[in-house]
DNA sequence: ATGAAAGCGCTAACAG
DNA sequence: CTGTTAGCGCTTTCAT
């Protein structure tokens, strides 16, 4: 659309590597024919194509972030910390969404390749030693978050199974004989990664371990609300623990319109503390996913995979598995 | 780092050329060698480099995405449709926020245009005439959303006046003597551009022209947590009239902690209808922006324009400003 | 039906 | 200090 350079450098009367010496501070050059380029440069407002540039130099300062969704309050918060770390390096962010698609992340994730991202954070669907191969045809630096794919895979998360081992326990020392383990989401366990999900799952179960006095149950499925609404009338007092705060306040609001409350008719943890909390009453017993944490460090070590690679001279790779700490979030729910 | 057109020629023995046309199904080709490209590029997987002809096309089907931030509910909603709405049409999105800051936004659209997005949605900061030449100087087609920038430019938002008028009339027919219209941005509105919180203003205050009895009061900047706790408790009782879902929660929880509880103690109402309300009792009555649809028609918007553009033929310009239906939402705290 | 050649806009190696 | 040349990977006339 706009002034390329060989426009600028008819204008000039010089050629175009002399006008890219000018633009690019690089090279020997008089500051004269430099300042009068710029001074060009800057009345026809010339900027350069990025396209081109990404083409040529192998490098478009971007980074590909796939996620599942924007609208679930935990991608929101980590996409916002992405972006903002990213942007600190000088780079700038493009966000895909895959929607629990296995085949739509790979799409995407193909395409991102094709624009020449200079790294990419994943939180995937997928899983398993043959999508590692595939992620690895990409031939750029891949970060995953949350879930992860396969061992050798540069990973960032918060101990999830100790998180849900520490919650579930504290569950279970307020005298609660019955725990619910709520995880609809394993429904899918066959078609989708489900990894943050089982950890939990197991965390949950050591747990019970050191409570063998205690009787557990289940609800992985999208009736969850529904069983949820049978076991809170079945008379005795369960504790259900929500692998996500969402579900929890599901299972809240359905309860509420049954005339039951936590932590009176029965117990309830959530997972992630999301921001909505901040408006519910009872205030929803949960963990912190420390979101802000998570993303930070994912680009961080991004930024460094990006940078190794570029220099091409150091082989040694750097720790690439990164396990955050979390937080208990104490609440009245339990 | 994949393989090319050039390597696919080469290992069959034909020219760059004869490989484009088999790869892109145009022109005369035998159905011999293109079968046998075809299979060598599948067998080496082969991915066209999509920077590369980004370049030579001049279109990379890609649209940029510019809003204020994804924490924020009502935009990780619009984004969500964009993003279905763009793909159902074969284009990715590419997301970029502004965090409310002028030059941020101009930058990044800057950027977008230097890698030839397609087309941009903008919900912009910035207002006037000489930002209308800025985003023209960028030459690709441009849909804004929510704030208006200047006319001339192809808009797309529900009547935000009309929707607060009715609101407001709707609390004043309560029997409400006192009413507080609590917009905090308003603040900023020398530095950004507030469009939509001065037509929500239009709207309370031709509605408070029927009502003559009532007393008006404003609540224009972020002291307004305080300055509603003094309201509430000088014995008066008063609605809040608040310009987004978030103000309206927060004056909630704020005045909950003080034991007052809308309708009984005070009256408030909310804008945008995000699905937080959901979890939160009592129900706050609110007025649906219709996310869904303001984003699906920029989208169309958006494609008749980059479609237009491209045949270059047809000089017409269809209708630029689509204003759409609200929807008020009864709840329970007024 | 196929190929040669030019060009998108930028950068970089090598001369002078 | 400046210019020439070649090339990134793809598309697109124009010949053959």
């Amino acid at each position: 659309m706009g002034i390329t350079t060989k426009d600028l450098a008819q204008m000039c009367g010089v050629s175009r590597t002399t006008v890219n010496r000018a633009l690019s501070g690089t090279g020997r050059i008089s500051p004269d024919t430099k300042e009068r380029i710029l001074r060009v440069a800057r009345e026809y407002d010339y900027q350069p194509d990025l396209l081109a540039r990404g083409l040529v130099k192998g490098r478009t300062y971007y980074i590909g972030v796939v996620v599942l969704d924007v609208k679930n309050r935990y991608f929101a918060q980590m996409l916002s910390t992405i972006g903002a770390e990213a942007n600190k390096q000088g780079y700038s962010i493009n966000i895909v969404l895959h929607n629990n698609d296995r085949q739509m992340e790979q799409n995407q994730l193909m395409k991102l390749s094709a624009y020449h991202m200079d790294g990419i954070i994943l939180s995937s669907v997928n899983e398993g030693e043959e999508y590692r191969r595939f992620l690895s045809t990409l031939g750029m630096p891949i970060v995953s978050v949350d879930n992860k794919i396969a061992d050798g895979l540069p990973f960032v998360s918060i101990d999830q199974k100790k998180a849900m081992k520490e919650e579930t326990a504290l569950v279970l020392k307020k005298g609660y004989r019955k725990v619910v383990f709520v995880c609809p989401p394993m429904d899918a366990g066959v078609k989708e990664n489900v990894y943050v999900h089982k950890e939990r799952l197991k965390g949950f179960q050591e747990a019970l371990q050191e409570f063998p006095e205690a009787e557990a149950e289940y609800l992985l499925d999208w009736s969850y609300l529904e069983r949820a609404e049978l076991l809170a009338e079945s008379g005795e007092k369960a504790a259900f623990v929500c692998t996500s705060d969402g579900f929890a306040l599901d299972i809240m609001k359905r309860l509420e319109s049954r005339g039951k409350r936590p932590p009176l008719d029965y117990g309830i943890t959530g997972f992630d503390n999301i921001d909505t909390l901040d408006y519910v009453k009872p205030r929803l017993s949960t963990v912190s996913n420390s979101v802000d944490t998570v993303a930070a460090t994912a680009v961080g070590l991004l930024m460094n995979m990006i940078e190794q690679q570029a220099d091409e001279q150091t082989e040694e790779q750097h720790e690439i598995c990164r396990i955050l700490p979390y937080e208990i979030v104490p609440g009245e729910t339990v």
